[in-house]
DNA sequence: GAAAATCCGGAACACGTTTTCCTGACTGAA
DNA sequence: TTCAGTCAGGAAAACGTGTTCCGGATTTTC
């Protein structure tokens, strides 16, 4: 052990120079018990001058419990991690509680490694989250864990995720609310869940507006130019293309004005993510769904807080997105 | 305190199982004292039976140390921010210890707030880092503090940051190496201090193959293309262009492609950063540089162990970036 | 003025682990 | 046989806090 010089003080050291007990510290500092008004503002006066802050590890031995919560990610490079980590870092933090990252690099030895430290920690929660819609089955812990993007494959599991369903829903009633009566689907891997579920809501929104199957590729821009590639050179005429991702739409733009087409006079285009550097840079801007994962994040700690102070509620929990409408189908 | 039912197995209880003290218990499963391997044998196995995990806090307060590190990042949203998160927390892991992360959202209070919660968690050691190059006032903490990205103003202080002088150079050298000997240089704000070191560097590199001044605008695609229609509209003819970001280098190639330039045929292009989303979607894919950010993180990470260790290394490390060819200067 | 009620503050313990010190048993040598 | 030395394992303290209980002092009441 390393004794690193004038170590921080303790409260036994404010005690001693306000000239009481330590009990009669602690009680001063946390308003419990009864002590005269005078005497607690002695030993407020004392901490301050020493600039005590209280040791957390003290209290987390005493209290039970560790006010720390773990984040396990499967990829937190991905943007969709990202923002939930920071909604609940925020709402964590407003309760006093830190948040330890644990990013697991998909690899299932890292994740057990990572639960067992954070048991270890003695973490009084855990949040789950992924960079693919797809349910992942649950993890095995005795504490309180919340899902959050991807869901746990036990119903009685609490998770909270996008409502990738309305999302798509609601670009399509968008572009039927501008006439647009012709309408193609591009979106990513039929593999992937998040494109199933948005073609599913397409398909249902838009029924017989909906031109053709929905095309199925990759997430990339350049599956977006070449769907244009495909949808022009066959017969059927389009009036809008919904596009499964940002990363597509803006490829669809910049295919379709290399063609000369209008966006969104001859076609209006609309995304889904709104992943600001492909939403914004394109040309034109995207219209397109905020997923809103911040407040995803947020509500799932809150979520988190809740089973945590005793009151869980199972279940799966979809929260709503938002239409963020812009030239892609409005024009300028 | 509410009672969380069948609460975890102490180490009394492995003692208790294996019918010795816990502090035979203790030395038993940390390999120390003396004691003969049956009977480390018998208690390895109790705590097996029990499925045990120590109480890391328990240990956290008799060995004074909380194998935790904080993060204070002014920004994680940033691209920047993130690598360096996973850089650190991958070589922190590998240690043992574990990474809180505190987004600041570049608040001075949330982040008095932070500090006073990591201080009160006696945390070993912080690292600072933010979204932007400029050094920034350093946190006044009991703690070894390492600054990653953004250097703290204190030279004193641990410092780790990336090569931009070195990274900006190393394009212009390998254009030179190319045979270009017109090479203009577009970057961002005047008032962002990458901006400044890349173009000096680029000066300095270039030489008298540098065309004109360095043109500052900002980090955008828009400015990549509109800093296109000004060079082409100059006298001066132009066959390279070193961009101080992949977001301004893809407008560049757009804007070249529009007006029926070659890249790089007519023009090469360089970008910097290697951020994927730009540098392999833009057509054609950019040379650019890759800043190592996850190395960078790993070894501020690395730095703040062995200050913890009781081995600081005070003062700048500025790590190498490395040079990512592609079709931008390449051709096909 | 004495008994009862009220108010303050301290002693002791709990939380879970590690570590230091110590005791008793056994071994080998003189 | 006794003494020194080694070995195995236990008792207790330490880490820093919160909390429960209890005794003494002060005030109130009759």
């Amino acid at each position: 052990m390393v004794s690193r010089g004038p170590s921080l003080p303790r409260i036994t050291d404010v005690a001693a120079l306000a000239g009481v007990s330590t009990s009669t510290a602690s009680k001063a500092l946390n308003d419990t018990g009864q002590l005269r008004e005078e005497t607690r503002e002695r030993v407020r006066r004392a901490a301050e001058q020493l600039g005590f802050t209280p040791d957390s590890r003290g209290r987390a031995l005493s209290s039970g419990r560790s006010y720390t919560v773990g984040l396990i990610t499967t990829d937190s490079s991905g943007r969709f991690s990202i923002p939930i980590m920071l909604g609940a870092e925020d709402a964590l933090s407003a309760g006093e509680m830190a948040l330890v990252l644990c990013d697991t690099r998909d690899d299932p030895l890292r994740e057990q490694h990572y639960l067992r430290s954070l048991v270890s920690r003695r973490v009084d929660g855990i949040i789950v989250t992924g960079r693919r819609t797809e349910p992942r089955e649950p993890i095995d812990v005795p504490i309180p864990v919340v899902y959050a993007f991807s869901a746990s494959t036990d119903p009685d599991d609490m998770s909270v995720i996008a409502d990738d369903h309305g999302g798509a829903a609601s670009t399509v009633r968008h572009l039927l609310s501008l006439g647009r009566r012709r309408i193609a689907h591009v979106t990513g891997p039929a593999s992937h869940r998040s494109a199933q579920t948005r073609a599913a809501a397409t398909v249902e929104t838009a029924a017989d507006a909906l031109v053709g199957e929905p095309m199925h590729g990759e997430w990339s821009e350049r599956w977006g130019r070449h769907a244009v590639d495909l949808l022009l050179r066959s017969e059927s005429e389009v009036d809008a293309i919904s596009c499964g991702s940002d990363q597509i739409a803006r490829g669809v733009c910049d295919r379709l004005r290399e063609l000369g087409r209008s966006v969104p006079d001859d076609i209006a285009v609309t995304g889904c993510d709104n992943w600001s550097v492909m939403a914004l840079a394109s040309r034109p801007p995207l219209t397109t769904v905020d997923l809103e994962l911040e407040e995803l994040g947020r509500r799932t700690a809150q979520l988190l807080l809740s089973a945590i102070a005793g009151t869980p509620s199972p279940g799966l929990l979809e929260l709503p997105t938002r239409l963020i409408t812009r030239e892609s189908t409005l024009g300028t």
